[in-house]
DNA sequence: GTTACTGCAAATAGTTTGCATGGAT
DNA sequence: ATCCATGCAAACTATTTGCAGTAAC
């Protein structure tokens, strides 16, 4: 990504806040930028604790926790509970859909494009006349790695 | 659902344990048969173990979670872990695929068949050499009601 | 008789929350 | 000056696990 498209999804992230009446504080902010530096990979909130803790940036576990809750739900980071453990998050990059193949065997999560099913999803949405916020599909199964691996 | 097809589940569920050397023990007897008397519907391992507790049923909770373990891994059962809650169950019913509206105001989930949608998924995890046990499909948003209500 | 299964309670893991202090507006 | 946001640590919730006793094979 190009440091033009990174300034770009920060700014994003500070009018958000704006638009909601929340503080540009300085832990925002360094998520913000944290958020944007990572793309569309995916990031558990415990990773950007560490990640912060081992830079000796001052943000604690429980802002990082309440500004992710913020910037779900305000549609800015798509949140992904597969599995039993930590849920993922990842930076909504601009409406790109996409699904996920999940590897029960090694953990491993891999990305298709969910474009062509985006319509035919919304219509179903329509006519349940429910409000879609956002769409997840999951595979979950074997990845090629451990399909072969799985038949000694 | 008639009695018949409980029957039908409850025996393809001894028949799988039988299948992978698990031991049919009165315990995972009483699990296979109140899942099957659930059909599809949804339910959380607490719920099971509420209703055996409320009903003297001698089940405890570690057993009720592995059991749903074991039924999970062998696809009778599905789990479907929305939000960031308990963990919500369904049994398989023969394969009927579907995927859930979820409302994120008030967290009702209704189901919509995703029988469209099999196949062009499974293309998908064809070209990527995916092996696929299960797929979800689910549309996170606001319901109807809740949407009408939201106007306020 | 052997060995897998169960129940209990304690341990985990991820996430949330109450409260006093500090910082953005 | 106001009051929202932060950090800490404690609280919570769902789930998992170690271990000793029990029951299925």
């Amino acid at each position: 990504m190009t440091s033009r498209r990174l300034a770009d999804r920060e700014r994003l992230i500070s009018r958000f806040l704006q638009g909601r009446r929340l503080r540009a504080t300085s832990e925002r902010k360094a998520i913000a930028r944290e958020i944007a530096a990572r793309g569309a990979r995916h990031f558990s909130a415990e990773e950007l604790v560490a990640r912060f803790r081992r830079r000796g940036t001052q943000v604690s576990r429980a802002t990082v926790y309440r500004t992710l809750e913020h910037l779900v739900s305000g549609g800015l980071v798509r949140r992904l509970s597969f599995g039993r453990k930590h849920a993922l998050y990842e930076g909504n990059e601009g409406g790109a859909r996409h699904g996920h193949l999940i590897c029960l065997d090694c953990g491993r999560i891999a990305e298709f494009t969910s474009e062509p099913w985006q319509r035919p999803l919304d219509s179903v949405a329509r006519r349940r006349q429910f409000q879609a916020r956002a769409i997840s599909i999951q595979v979950f199964g074997s990845c090629r790695r451990c399909a072969t691996r799985d038949l000694s």
